[in-house]
DNA sequence: CTCGTCC
DNA sequence: TCGTCTGGCTCAAGACGAG
DNA sequence: TGAGCCGGACGAC
């Protein structure tokens, strides 16, 4: 899943469009979460081992898998404690095109139930006599296990159950996820996308958090990624990013040999866009391209994703009260969940609601932009991605003195013209060059904030720092609906 | 903090 | 020679609380 | 499955 060492690209070419952030900055915040990788990641790891077996799935007496709904059971509450509010988005049908990816990943769980089988048979052959054989056949059965979780229909219908009862929002997308919640977001009907899968940010969802699971500050930080800041420190427009992305390798095409994330962004930056680079390659022949590369589809369906038109979704996502009765009946009486436990998560849920439902004093300011670019958002058809952009800016320094210099360029480039005007630090409205059915207007993403914000801190620094991983706190700005996030409650007073 | 439990 | 890509390898992927 | 690490291949300079 995903974009090939997309985050490596990032870290070393555009590491400012990565902050780390703390869950209370999330307060209040919608957030739309792909609910297959959580289930999916849940499967995987919540498991039990019993006296010297493999590990496996948590069960109730019948033997059905509650793993995922364990996990999604307490990850949600605790998300809500933070007052995060979260929107959980399901898959529909795959696209075709991803069918030879889907295929290859079936193919090697496939293998690895054989190996399973074998390994298990190992395990019985090694009996008692071999302790030492019978653990390792343990530990290697342990991992293939592992390799062959398969989700099934059921997990989805049975999370999205869940999750009703809970009173926390489900959105089926009509295909991939990724790409409804990357809508969902760049139509400000939730805050940011929350997921591992970085092809969510080639769907142009402003924002992206990753390693948003996890308890507290007891692991790591999220990391907020924002688009805006993240084409401006490349010099990319998004459909050029489009480019780099589908020439690194995405699940819907083949990465090219001898094409890595270095050569992706110098060939785009060089070329202009996706066409031409293949054009080119083909041209000089060093590098083989198959012959019915379908570059266009793989456009079309990052620039075009199948997704229902976020506003028909905005007044359904709601976070109700809990059916107390429901889940007692559904988790205890049919699941096989302790009764206490139950009840007790019930309370911190019923809690957890009445915190992330306190409006964000920046609710305001996103209404009023909404309301305001409403009429505007009907644009015509979609142009067939305007191959005409013009190259942003090629340095042609960049391509001589490597990534470094690039960046160097790049985010010198962003950030004088960041600190001109937030506005102007998103880079043509790119952003929003929304698929035919994308209701998003420019206005209507609220808060384009970490461009703005972020782009004084830039400046402020002489020297690009390449693995900023502590970098000092923004010096409050301009007010701005972003300010109001960090500086919380005591802003709010002042601005009075 | 580590380790065992959740179902 | 250096930078970049590749292929093989490994590991770990949750949340919680009792002690 | 992805992400980090590493020895080796290969092309650019």
């Amino acid at each position: 899943m995903g974009i090939k060492n997309l985050m490596k690209l990032i870290q070393a070419s555009a590491p400012a469009a990565v902050k780390e952030i703390t869950l209370k900055e999330l307060l209040g915040r919608k957030v739309a979460i792909d609910a297959s990788m959580t289930i999916y990641s849940f499967l995987v790891a919540v498991r039990s081992s019993s006296d010297g077996a493999p590990s496996a799935n948590l069960t109730n007496e019948a033997g059905e898998v509650t793993s995922h709904l364990q996990g999604i059971f307490s990850r949600t509450i605790r998300l809500m404690e933070h007052g995060v509010r979260p929107v959980y988005v399901f898959d529909g049908k795959p696209p075709t095109l991803k069918s030879g990816e889907l295929a290859k990943r079936k193919e090697a769980k496939e293998k690895a139930k054989i190996d399973l089988e074998a390994a298990q048979a190992r395990i019985a052959a090694a009996g008692e006599d071999d302790a030492e054989a019978a653990k390792e056949a343990v530990a290697e059965a342990e991992k293939l296990a592992k390799r062959t979780v398969h989700m099934q229909g059921s997990h989805q219908e049975e999370a999205k159950h869940l999750l009703r009862l809970m009173g926390v929002p489900v959105v089926e997308a009509p295909c991939e996820a990724e790409a409804q919640c990357a809508a969902l977001a760049k139509a400000g009907v939730v805050w940011a996308a929350a997921t591992e899968d970085m092809d969510t940010l080639c769907f142009g969802t402003p924002r992206l958090l990753r390693r948003l699971t996890f308890s507290e500050a007891r692991k790591l930080p999220v990391w907020e990624i924002s688009l805006p800041k993240l084409l401006a420190d490349l010099g990319l427009s998004m459909d050029q990013f489009v480019d780099v992305c589908i020439l690194c390798g995405c699940d819907y095409l083949e990465p090219l040999k001898g094409i890595g994330p270095v050569k992706a962004l110098e060939r785009v930056r060089k070329h202009g866009d996706l066409a031409a680079v293949i054009e080119a390659l083909r041209e000089e022949g060093k590098v083989p391209v198959p012959e019915g590369y379908p570059i266009d589809e793989a456009l079309r369906l990052f620039h075009e994703a199948d997704i229902t038109d976020p506003e028909t979704l905005r007044g359904d996502i709601k976070w109700t009260a809990p059916d107390e009765a429901g889940l007692v009946e559904y988790l205890v009486d049919q699941k096989g969940f302790n009764a206490d436990r139950v009840r007790n998560a019930i309370e911190r849920l019923k809690k957890a609601r009445a915190k992330g439902g306190q409006k964000r004093m920046d609710s305001f300011f996103t209404m009023g932009a909404k309301a305001k670019a409403a009429p505007a958002a009907k644009k015509g058809a979609a142009k067939p991605k305007s191959a005409a952009a013009k190259p942003a800016r090629r340095t042609s320094a960049s391509v001589k003195a490597g990534a470094a210099a690039a960046a160097a360029a790049a985010a010198a480039a962003a950030s004088s013209a960041g600190t001109a005007s937030p506005v102007a630090a998103e880079p043509s409205g790119a952003v929003v060059a929304a698929p035919s059915t994308g209701p998003a207007s420019p206005a209507a993403t609220p808060a384009e904030g970490p461009a703005g914000r972020s782009a004084p801190e830039a400046a402020a620094t002489p020297a690009p720092v390449f693995f900023a991983a502590s970098r000092p706190k923004p010096a409050a700005s301009k007010r701005s609906s972003e300010d109001m996030d960090s500086a919380e409650t005591s802003k709010a007073k002042r601005a009075k």
